[in-house]
Formats: structure tokens, C-alpha cells, sequence
RNA sequence: GGCCCCGUGGUGCAACGGUUAGCACGCCAGGUUUUCAACCUGGAAACGCGGGUUCGACUCCCGCCGGGGCUACCA
């Protein structure tokens, strides 16, 4: 039985090193997810602690790609550094107690005395006499420390292979496993959903917790995405930013269902499920273990079913709004497509099955708003044998039509006869028409292409193809 | 090196101590078609290896191999 638990707290840290990438979006999505699912509330804060490679920039541009996602969050973005106070607080407290103490040990004497003490030994330092130096939590020898994962179960961790760690630097900043351990307590998280690189920092985090006197919240550690290559997922690996997917023409709610399902599945085999649906029936518990390969091919298609099935309104709404910022999808003149221009309209209902990517569109519609584009592969390939025969042929039955009535139907009924008449194939009649009027040899249907065009547009381009045909036949 | 995690077709997800190992993307072939896309049909394609446990292991145990993470006064 599945209750609701409104007491359940999430949080998605990100650090703003850099733009959020497809790990980070899953790793967001399922935080969400799981606070949507149970009633519960799903905090953001920035992990920026790093001032060196943390940037405002950086974390507009991770506001600007959950906001996106449609991933909401019930608060924050909360500062880590903002939280200095706390830390600091928090730091005395270990440091009265004896928990940590300050040592004055560089890098290389901690080397040192593992070369000294075995490799499988983790540094045991011992109090400076200046009281300068980094702080370090002190960690027991003996036991272990067990973290009890959601998706893994029961993991044991050997404290004596863990350093006296540092958790604060000489100047009283503190670092990440100490700031993530205190704000998960002080922001009363119930539960740690994050990446698998994460899972041998917990028990350092769960040491913190326990010098600190704080319950331990549940941890969930989903395994980490790959590149093709099988590498930790980077920059490097084509469109992994979601700014990139944005920009590449996906869909947020494609994104979104693509992504929860690298890591995870319904139970079934289902592959297209709505935010809804995940919302219903996403558990953290259910995440696999193995690491997961982003395809985009997989995505693509996902995509491609999306949109196809979203509704006229919304995606004229979408095509318009992409088409703006493109700045190659302009009129003759230079214009940008407004979105409630009709033709727009038009043309996106007959091309909309069609394009698997939003900036798909663009190439098939563009003939309406734009003269035909060059493709002289194209040309060379349909403009030929009886071409020009087809064409005057095509004209004449569409100059017969009524500038009024200049529907799809209409159009239909006066070029289905053609190819028997002229006793050619049927593609050898419609693909130079096609040409004729779009410049290229891919576009939506021929009846439907040429009744939006219109019916002088469309004779004006005829008559220009007919004439570079007759310019280009020696007289024979 | 040490500690830890992971290992089903090319990719993602599934199953189960006993099935012809299932679904989806992709791929190949055929069909439909005015192009492309979509769509329909068919096909190739997987339990990393080796030992056990068991009447029987993809499934449980051990070892190995392979991949990954952590091992910072980074996050």
C-alpha cells in the first residue's frame, strides 16, 4: 500500500561548476519525482562552496534548465555558502567536543605516513601545538560504518580505511562532505537521492552526523550515467547539456520520460508515460543498480511520438517560439514568423507528422514563408526526362482551379489524373512539383504543399522551373 | 595501490531456481506510399568468464575478468 508521506523532504544540490548535464537533470528529475509522488516537498539548494569554479552564471544557467524541464521546486535555491553561519556553528561544536581537531599536515605528510602505516590504513593525524592547520573529524579504527541505501541495501564501510578527513579548511571554510552533512540535517531532508559517485562520501557524511549528534537521513544512491564509450558522463559527450537538448529541438515532457527511464522502468513495459504517470509511479527504491548509456536515438524517437501527438494550439506555440530564436528561420523579407500567422498554422498541421525534433520544422515549412531553397541535388534528380512535360501539365490543371476554392481536395482532383494521362508514374509527376515549389525533394504532402503555398505562389513557381528547364534544354 | 559499487542483445528496461530469456530504441529485409517521416510484417542480435550449491541456474555462493566511483585544505 502506497500512502502519502507529506513529511517527506528531497533536495537536488547541484554544484554550479559548470551547465547542468543530462546525469544532473535525472538526478534532479527523481528528486522531484519523488516528492510529487508522496505529497512531499523538494528543495534546491547550490552546493557552491567551490568559489573557485562556482559562477552566478553557472547557476542562472541550472535555474534556467529545471525551469525548463518543468521541474519546480517548493524551496530555495538555497546558498550553501549563505549557511556559513550554520557551519561555523556547527564546526566550534565538533571542535569543543574533540570530535575534530586542527592539524597542521600538508598533503605530502599524509602520503608519508601511508607509506608508513599500509596502504589500506586511513591517516590518523594528531592536534597542531600552533592551533593552525585544516580541521579534521577524527575516525575511530576499529567498526564499520553502515549505510543502509535504498536501492542497494545494506553497504559496509571499514572506518579504518578512512582518513581523519578534512572538513575544514585553514581559514574555517568548510568543505563539502561537512556543509552537505549539516544542511541535510538543518534543512530536515528525509532522503538523499543522488549520484553513485556520492555513495563513498556517505559514510564520511554519516560520521559528521554522528560527532554532530544529528539522525542520519535516508540515502538513495542512483548509479551514474555513461558516455557511448562507457566513461562518466561529460561534456564531452555530444548534447549532454539540457540548454543543448533544448537547443537540438526536444521537448521538455520527452526529456522528461526519457530520462526516468534510463535508471528506472514502470515494472511494465511501457516506454511512453506521461509526467503524470511518473509522478504515480516513480519510487526511488525501484532505480536499478547498473549504470545507464544516454541514447539519443532513443530520445529522438520519443521525441518524434511527442510530437506527433501534441495538439495543434500548443504546437504551433512551440514551432513559433523556436522559429524566433532561430535566426535562419525568417520571410523573404527578413521577418520573423509571428505566431498567430495563418499560414504558420497551416503548414505546421501538414507538417507536424513529420518532424521528430522541434527544429525539424523548419526545413519542411519554409517553403511557405521563403522562396524555394537551392538544392541542386534535388533538382538534377527530378528535373528530368519528362519533367518539363509534367510541370506544363501540373500548371494547367492548377491555373483550372478556382483562386476560392483552392482547398486540398480541390487540388487533389486536378493532379490525381495526371500520371494516367501522361501515362508517366505518379512520382514522376508530383516530385517535380515538389521541387518546383519547396527548391528540394522533402516536404509534407504534395496536395497539402501546394494548397497552403496558395494558387499563384504556386503557379509563379512552376513558371520559374519551367523556365530555368527550357533556358537549360538546347533546342532541339 | 586501498575501500566501495556495478556486469542480460549495440542501447534502455524486464523476467525467473525450471519460459522458445520478454518489451522498446536502433539495425537488416519486405510491405504501404507522391518525397521524407510515420505506419505494418518478418529477421539478426544478450544472460562477461570459471568454479561450486541444486534434480535444475541468467537467477544463490566464491574466485577471476571487465567497467565505474571515492581515496583533495574539489564538489
Amino acid at each position: 500500500m502506497s500512502i502519502s508521506n507529506n513529511d517527506l523532504r528531497v533536495r537536488f544540490a547541484p554544484s554550479p561548476t559548470g551547465a547542468l548535464h543530462i546525469g544532473g537533470a535525472r538526478t534532479a528529475l527523481y528528486n522531484w519525482l519523488a516528492a510529487r509522488h508522496a505529497g512531499g516537498a523538494f528543495i534546491l539548494r547550490i552546493e557552491d562552496t567551490d568559489l573557485e569554479r562556482s559562477t552566478t552564471e553557472n547557476v542562472a544557467q541550472i535555474l534556467d534548465a529545471l525551469r525548463w524541464l518543468g521541474l519546480d521546486w517548493d524551496e530555495g535555491p538555497i546558498s550553501q555558502v549563505g549557511r556559513a553561519e550554520n557551519h561555523a556553528v556547527a564546526l566550534e561544536k565538533l571542535l569543543e567536543s574533540g570530535a575534530a581537531y586542527r592539524d597542521s599536515a600538508t598533503a605530502d605528510d599524509v602520503k608519508a605516513w601511508k607509506a608508513e602505516h599500509g596502504n589500506d590504513r586511513g591517516y590518523r593525524g594528531s592536534p597542531s601545538t600552533d592551533g593552525t592547520g585544516a580541521v579534521r573529524l577524527r575516525v575511530p579504527d576499529e567498526g564499520d560504518t553502515v549505510v543502509e541505501d535504498l536501492i542497494r541495501g545494506e553497504i559496509r564501510f571499514p572506518n579504518r580505511s578512512y582518513d581523519d578527513f578534512v572538513i575544514a579548511r585553514g581559514d574555517g571554510s568548510v568543505l563539502y562532505n561537512f556543509a552537505v552533512a549539516v544542511d541535510d540535517a538543518e534543512m530536515d531532508i528525509t532522503e538523499v537521492i543522488r549520484g553513485d559517485d556520492h555513495l563513498s562520501n556517505t559514510p564520511k557524511q554519516l560520521m559528521v552526523l554522528e560527532a554532530l549528534g544529528h539522525p542520519a537521513p535516508r540515502y538513495a544512491h542512483v548509479p551514474l550515467l555513461h558516455g557511448p564509450d562507457g566513461k562518466k558522463l561529460s561534456k564531452r559527450h555530444g548534447a549532454a547539456s539540457v540548454q543543448e537538448l533544448r537547443a537540438a529541438g526536444y521537448l521538455p515532457e520527452a526529456v522528461r520520460n526519457y530520462v526516468a527511464l534510463l535508471g528506472w522502468g514502470p515494472g511494465d513495459d511501457e516506454n511512453l508515460l506521461s509526467t503524470e504517470e511518473l509522478v504515480k509511479r516513480f519510487r526511488p527504491e525501484d532505480v536499478g543498480t547498473s549504470s545507464a548509456v544516454f541514447d539519443e536515438q532513443k530520445l529522438r524517437w520519443m521525441n518524434g511520438r511527442y510530437m506527433r501527438e501534441m495538439d495543434l494550439d500548443r504546437y504551433v506555440a512551440v514551432v513559433a517560439g523556436h522559429l524566433a530564436s532561430d535566426p535562419l528561420a525568417r520571410t523573404a523579407s527578413g521577418e520573423v514568423i509571428a505566431a498567430d500567422d495563418e499560414r504558420l498554422r497551416a503548414v505546421c498541421e501538414i507538417a507536424q507528422e513529420k518532424a521528430q525534433t522541434v527544429n525539424e520544422v523548419w526545413p519542411l515549412i519554409r517553403f511557405v514563408f521563403n522562396e524555394p531553397i537551392e538544392d541542386e541535388k534535388a533538382w538534377r534528380k527530378v528535373m528530368k526526362g519528362r519533367a518539363g512535360e509534367a510541370l506544363a501539365a501540373a500548371r494547367k490543371a492548377i491555373a483550372g482551379i478556382d483562386a476560392d476554392g483552392f482547398t486540398v481536395e480541390a487540388v487533389e482532383a486536378a493532379l490525381t489524373p495526371l500520371p494516367e494521362q501522361l501515362e508517366i508514374g505518379a512520382g514522376k509527376v508530383y516530385q517535380p512539383i515538389r521541387v518546383a515549389i519547396t527548391g528540394t525533394n522533402i516536404s509534407p504532402g504534395i496536395f497539402e504543399s501546394v494548397s497552403v503555398l496558395g494558387r499563384e505562389q504556386t503557379l509563379a513557381r512552376i513558371d520559374t522551373a519551367l523556365a530555368r528547364l527550357a533556358a537549360a534544354e538546347p533546342t532541339a
